[in-house]
DNA sequence: TGACTAACGTACTGGTTCGTACATTAGTCG
DNA sequence: CGACTAATGTACGAACCAGTACGTTAGTCA
């Protein structure tokens, strides 16, 4: 998540659109994503920028079109995050191996977009549904699970019966659980699934996961 | 979640304190899950009822505690599922097999449950922390596949890294992911993963994942 | 440099929503 | 059967909150 530049020349109030923009969308990420949609204030995310709830509107034009607006953003980022990654040169398995740790890794480093896409759920995608941005935003990453799967299959490694939107899933699943969940998990069951001292070994575990699910022999269904 | 009597003989409004109290239950428990806490109305959940607003906080206290009611009732469901399962008389394989098929039919069963859960996470588990029943309430699941566990390493099927509590978020995730984020991931990759054309696909997908996952051979860390 | 517009600020409103004060009735037990 | 209490209903208030009417200033370009 990009933040906002520095305070613009020293202390003087200059106007500028982009950084006015931009900082009210900083702001609204970790106001939405800290209390939930309905949770979410606008009078405390106006109060927490250097401008008022009166440019909130000026620029997206209510609460609702503002959340829209955190989603692409957030959404953008993983998705660019996914088209710097580059697994070309490692052989399938090392492949989808990089490629889940990739997931793994950020969604740990942003919690934030974790929460977004839970509040997104419980309202059952309607903003999605509504932003055009996010339409034609397709996934790199399923190109890429595809190209692996392809190779891993011609190869003799894999399995064949491995479909790559599930194996997305599968990944996302895992990686997604484990921030999204830790708080309920670790109420019930006394275990922090985001304790640092454990990254390793459930990075670890991802990978043997799916490698072991793509590397298995079982009946055909 | 079991559900609220009938109309209590004929037409004549009876006064019945437990029929009252389980159907602020039913009728909070989708109110909560339909639009989370916050989205959540108190009059809503009255209107709904064959009561008004004052019994909620006649028996409950407030609104805060009404959802913390709702989630106990919830999770005591599933703990009800876990205790009834019996998998003593399976070998290894077949056990896990049957325990993720339990969580994988009860998560699709409940989606009000998992939406739950989301709320939940999305305040920190408060409602969990400040509740004795749930305190109280550990996982039977958990005895059941240490269990099983233990007896697939000994007989040699099993490989010795699996650890019980790892393993259940394992499942979790996966049977998880696939109802909460159903919104979402229909959205952006175009596919239900509850389209029940699917459904048995991703319950035979779910148990080779945990399978391959403990049969499979790979370096100790 | 003056006019024009994009960017910004203040103050307010109308509706909503949690919670409660007050009044009433049904069942029960001595 | 009369008194007592658990259970229930009505009406209202006070705070909150999304959104806006109206007014002002900074930058820019002819």
């Amino acid at each position: 998540m990009t933040s906002v530049d520095e305070p613009a020349r020293s202390g003087a109030r200059t106007r500028d659109a982009a950084r006015t923009r931009a900082e009210i969308l900083d702001v609204a990420t970790r106001e939405f994503a800290r209390a939930g949609y309905d949770g979410a204030r606008v009078d405390e995310i106006a109060a927490r920028t250097r401008t008022t709830k009166r440019m909130i509107y000026y620029y997206f034009g209510g609460k609702e079109r503002l959340f829209t607006a955190v989603l692409e953003r957030a959404y953008g980022v993983i998705r660019e995050a996914e088209q710097r990654l580059d697994v070309d040169h490692l052989d399938p398995v090392a492949a989808i191996r990089r490629l889940a740790e990739l997931t793994f890794d950020h969604h740990e480093e942003h919690p934030d977009f974790i929460r977004l896409v839970s509040i997104e759920n419980i309202h059952e995608a309607e903003h999605i549904a509504s932003s055009e941005t996010l339409a034609r935003m397709g996934s790199p990453t399923l190109d890429v699970i595809r190209r692996i799967l392809a190779e891993g299959r011609r190869s003799g490694l894999f399995t064949a019966d491995a479909d790559a939107v599930d194996l997305h899933a599968m990944i996302s699943s895992f990686c997604f659980f484990r921030v999204a969940n830790r708080h309920t998990f670790g109420a019930l069951f006394g275990r922090d699934l985001v304790d640092p001292a454990r990254r390793a070994h459930y990075r670890t575990m991802l990978g043997d996961m799916v490698i072991a699910y793509l590397t298995a022999e079982r009946a055909q269904d």
